[in-house]
DNA sequence: TAGTGGTCTAGACCACCGC
DNA sequence: CGGTGGTCTAGACCACTAG
């Protein structure tokens, strides 16, 4: 029982991504990876019995709270579902997306292995609106920089971006080469830390401006999602209003009684 | 200090919801709850420091181990947010839904105070189709239910659902009265047991069927939420393709470097 | 009934934040 | 620098599942 795949990776070890894993990291995140990468290597199948902590904690050599804890990441990302009494079991389905996949619009789009491109409509400083300050927190009158950008998909228009930035970060944004870079990426280069975001998605039809710059039809369906992104204590980075050709993407949530992530709401109106 | 909306209540509590309260509830619970009801009643607001562990420990006669569990459950739904060295801040936003409010149209609909409703379209036993064997994980040529049902917010028309049903539960729907209960409570008191979905979301354009049903035009934009729940040991029960009115409802989500339970998929083609 | 996960404790060391 | 959260240990008892 020595060469099975959730053995300990011994040297040379480069993980690949998922839990913040690299050379120094957490013997809890190394046990989450080593599990997750079982899974997506088909060593275990949906519905699959995984391994138990008891036996888990004698192979790695740490007591069980640490596996408790590894798998705990993995119920978190509703990878496994777990249930007292019972083995925990592998749960089926597309994999999911790190945090930062999420807020990125470069960053998925090579994730999922396309080309990402982007064509700047507008960029301006001006007055926020009262909507605005609301959403970024910023006094009345504030000045903001909007953003408005055509996201390509391996060259077919996707994604309207409508972006305000909240004043430190807007003045970074004005000075990148918008048409090429990730602007996330940019500014974490430049220091500011996305931490928790706040989506809403829902429906709404395109309008003309939409339609022009996704080279549809007016009144196609959209689908919506308004984001507001802050950084680690809660100051608000960015809000924006980005609008998903119908047939091009797709939002998926797994939730179980133990994780809810996700809130349905009715419109104002 | 001693009337702090912190202290663990004594005698004759009776939880709200949330947590899975109750009575013969657990220390880490309950004390996720106290901090949760006190952020709701306004004692912490949005970016406010929450007390320490060690605080929360001497509070409550608990270990820190306990404590941290109750703030891990907040962090995992949102609530709040965590870093190293620092005390937790309360996020502000919209409160999430428990697991329950989300698979079931009738009890979301109470919890933000409207009155749910359905009426039948249409409700047989048939062969499911390929794609539904897929999602159901039954085999090709299998049996199953199907109904569908338009769900009135406060008598409006906001939502058809067309559901399959895989066959153990599809014979306990139809013997229910459809136009009055929840399906979902009803299948619990059954003893069937909800406990993971996966929900995916994108949006579409009214069919002449949508419109006709919802009373609107057709090619209207609608929020399509395409959903699968499992039982506790990963059985599919249910496979339903949910059409929200485009102005009636949006979904939220709130993640962050931490607990990331969202995914955004293209669509085929 | 044996195995397994859920809860809880008491203590330890470290990394990071803010003063 | 002290306070704080992040990680980890070793052991205990209980509730539930499965054979």
């Amino acid at each position: 029982m020595n060469n099975m795949c959730l053995v300990p990776l011994t040297v040379g070890d480069r993980p690949v991504a998922g839990y913040g894993a690299g050379m120094g990291t957490t013997l809890y995140r190394r046990v989450a990876e080593d599990i997750k990468a079982a899974i997506v290597s088909g060593a275990y199948q949906a519905g699959a019995r995984l391994p138990s902590e008891a036996e888990l904690a004698a192979r790695y050599g740490a007591s069980r709270g640490t596996i408790r804890q590894a798998f705990a990441a993995l119920v978190a990302d509703g990878v496994i579902s777990s249930r007292q009494g019972a083995r925990r079991i592998v749960l089926g389905g597309p994999r999911l997306q790190t945090f930062n996949e999420l807020v990125s619009f470069s960053r998925w789009a090579r994730a999922i292995g396309e080309e990402p491109a982007g064509r700047v409509e507008r960029l301006e400083l001006r007055a926020a609106s009262e909507d605005e300050c609301a959403h970024l927190e910023v006094p009345l009158g504030s000045r903001v920089y909007h953003l408005t950008r055509v996201r390509y998909l391996s060259g077919r228009p996707v994604m309207i971006e409508r972006t305000a930035y909240r004043e430190p970060v807007g003045a970074m944004v004005a000075g990148m080469d918008l048409d090429v870079v990730s602007i996330t990426e940019r500014l974490e280069d430049l220091g500011v830390i996305f931490a928790d975001a706040e989506h809403q998605i829902d429906a709404v039809a395109a309008s003309s401006e939409d339609a022009r710059l996704l080279e549809i039809r007016p009144r196609l369906p959209l689908l919506r999602e308004r984001r507001r992104t802050a950084d680690p204590s809660g100051v608000m980075l960015e809000w924006s209003d980005d609008r998903y050709v119908g047939d091009a993407v797709a939002f998926t949530v797994r939730n179980s009684a133990s994780s809810k992530a996700l809130s349905r709401l009715p419109s104002q109106r």
